[in-house]
This record gives structure tokens, sequence and C-alpha cells, in this order.
DNA sequence: TTAGGTCTGTGATAAATGTTACTGTAGGAT
DNA sequence: ATCCTACAGTAACATTTATCACAGACCTAA
């Protein structure tokens, strides 16, 4: 296997990580496919081997207001509780690095909540966090204002990549905090003059993020 | 036992009802008590009894930022979820009606999930019902108006008891949204103009909401 | 090189929301 | 009745965010 299990998900055991082979199926997605949809009947949970996929919720105008990115070595909080009912998916999934997953029916992610130990850790754990992510954003979009919630916004994306240049547009930003690419633009100004950031043509360069 | 836990609770098994009335410790508070605090540790998995509580997000400038009630029958997801990690809870819950509650040691809630299909069952829908939840208030936050995220609060609240009467005031309603109590009393003023409510002391009638 | 696209910057203006200040009213306590 | 307090209404103004309009910069393909 050319991604190993047992390297991107450490806690895993022995026998999960051989079941999980055994009756998951490895698949590549290529950036910009949308692995579920609003209203969609899920019919399997998602762990990320490779790449990142971005979950986040449709607004009636096309808005893509972001909740969270999913990386390797983590889980679709949001599939696992669904399939767990086999309900309607309430949220977006998109692709935005090309990405590889496995994917595990649902009846086996329940049956192995109870056989394996580390499963029900694992599954537990994903809700735990990507909850937390969520009353996160809630906490930003009810109390913070829009240059607070850029600011965060961009620590989380230089967080995520472990890097400090992001690679993204400033339209790309709007519609993920939905709001216009001119208070976008305006904003980053204003965060440029205060020595907070470098801004290049599709990039953003983070300089003292360290407050 | 005063409240039977089997009509509170009816799809947990005979034997899951007499567990926890062995385990749990039944615990009544009063209006106004606070049952958690954000960055507190939890210590017990709370079931509802009797009464209703108040889940919300605490903004620095003393902002209640409602998520969602709970009612009789229902558990708190995050003190499930923090539970299993023994993590901070990250909310603030609040009596909101005097409550009966049944307190669950952490430990117990975790063993059973092993042992009780239909604890295992409750705890899975607990966490799935309050994501959705969450996410219906990103979707209120992040793409509504105010006006409209008053009318979908107006209507949770009656949704909740049952009636057409919210017997809140101006005030409460603003700091449960975020907003300042003018705001709110000018779009109240504008929705009784539509026909939409009508506006007494401390009580807001709701006329046509079936839209 | 030129043409056409995307990305960025910025002013002017509009709309929504927040803030301040003040008024009146209802109800409870004395 | 009188006083006090909480609640509600509303005007004027400040601030934040959204929208419209346009110009210049950069990139790529022909």
């Amino acid at each position: 296997m050319q991604h190993s299990l047992k390297t991107i998900f450490p806690n895993f055991s022995n026998e999960l990580i051989t079941t999980i082979e055994e009756n998951g199926s490895l698949q590549d997605f290529e950036a910009g496919t949308i692995l579920m949809r609003t209203g969609q009947y899920i019919k399997n949970t998602v762990l990320i081997i490779k790449g990142k996929i971005k979950i986040y919720r449709e607004g009636e105008d096309g808005g893509e207001f972001l909740m969270y990115y999913l990386q390797p070595g983590q889980a679709c909080a949001i599939s696992m509780i669904c399939t767990a009912k086999s309900e309607k998916s309430q949220i977006m999934a998109k692709v935005v690095e090309d990405a590889t997953v496995m994917m595990i029916p649902l009846q086996l992610m329940d049956k192995w909540m109870m056989e394996h130990r580390s499963w029900y850790e694992f599954v537990i754990e994903t809700y735990r966090s990507r909850f937390e992510e969520v009353l996160e954003v809630v906490d930003n979009i009810a109390f913070r204002s829009m240059d607070e919630r850029l600011e965060f916004y961009l620590k989380r994306h230089s967080d995520a990549c472990g890097c400090s240049e992001v690679n993204l547009s400033h339209q790309e930003i709007a519609t993920e905090l939905n709001t216009s690419r001119e208070v976008v633009s305006r904003l980053l100004k204003k965060m440029e003059q205060r020595g907070l950031v470098k801004l290049n043509r599709n990039q953003i360069e983070l300089l003292n993020f360290n407050h």
C-alpha cells in the first residue's frame, strides 16, 4: 500500500488497520470534486489519506461558508454522525487539493464501534474536535467583526498548512467568509499598513502573527 | 421514583434504566443555576428529566449567544463529548426553568457505550441532532440578516414550548441574539405592522407563523 | 506585441446595525 | 397615592458592511 495507514492513523490498532484495508475502498479525487452535497444521503464514512477537503455550508446565493478543513489522518464527523442514522447531509464537502480517501460502508463504521476500541476512540475524538471547531466558528461570526474574523481565518490557514503563505485570491477568501471581495481587499490593505501581512498577487504572507 | 425514566427515555432498554437508577445521581437545580462554565472540566454527563436548560456561548461583553435548549429526554452532547476525553467545556449551561437532571459519572458513560446498545444509539443520536442544530445556527448568523434571525428565533421558541406566546423581554432576546434591545424593539414593531406578531409587555404572540 | 482575462485597489454611496439619549407606560412596593 | 424600577418606543447619529463604478496591474495565449 502506497500510503501506510499505520503512519497516517497511528492510534489505530493493527487488527483495525487490517480490517480497514480488507473492507474499505481507496479512492482518488481531483481538486474541485464535490464529495458530499447538502441534502444528499450519506452511504460512507470518509477517512482522509492524502489531500485536503473543505467542509462548508452553502448559501442560497452561492456562498461557501467555511466550517473547517479535513486533512490526512482525519475523518468527516458529519459523515460518521449521519451514517449512523443514514441521514441526509447538512453540509458540502469539496476536494481542494487532490485527495485519496478511504471509504467505509456505514454498517461497518457502526459495527467497529463495538469491536475496536481504537476505532471507538477515534470516532469520539473526531466528534469532539469538530464540534469544538464549529463552536469556534460560531464564536467568530457571533461576536467578532470582519477584520478580526479575517485575521482568524488567515491564521487557521497558515496553521493548517504549516507555512506562513496563504495562496488564495481575495475573492476566494470573501466567499468563505460570506462577504465581498472589496471588503476583504480593504481590510487586507489595512493589515498590510499595520505590518501584519505582505500582499502579493494570489498570495498573502503572514508576518507578525504571534499575538 | 417520581419521574419515570422509562417514560422520558422510551428507547432505553430495561437493564439500562436499572443501571442508570443504580449509578446515576438525581439532582434538582433552580432556575438561574449555572451548570457548566466555559473552561470548566466536565465530570458528568447530564440527562434532563425535568425543566429547561440553555446552552450558550458567552461573549466577552456578557452576551449569551443561544446555541440551543435542552428539554426532558435530551442530554448535553458537549458534556458527553468532553467527558469522553475529560476535556474542558467550551460552552455555558444555565437552568432557565427549574430542572431535575440525572448526573452520570464519566467512566460509566464510556463503559455503557459497549454494554448497552440503546445507550450507544442515544449518544450517537444526541451528537447528531446537536451538531445539526449548531449548523443551523451557523447558517443563520452567516447568511441571514437580523430580521430573519429574529423570526427564526421566535419560531424556535414557540416550537420548543408548543405554544404561540413567547414570554421574554426585548432585552433577553437581544442578549441571546447578541444585538441590542433597540434593534429588537424596532424589528418587532415592524413585524407587528406586517401582522406577524402582537406585542404585549413581556410577551410576544405569534400570529401567522406558518410560512 | 497585443488582446482579453483575472486580480487588486479605491472612491462614492447605500443599507444595516449599533449607540446614545430621551420619553412614556405598566406594575409593584411602601 | 407616590415612588421606583423594568420595560418599551423612537429619533438622531455613528459605525460597519455591502454595493456600484471604475482604473491599473499582471498573466497568458494568440
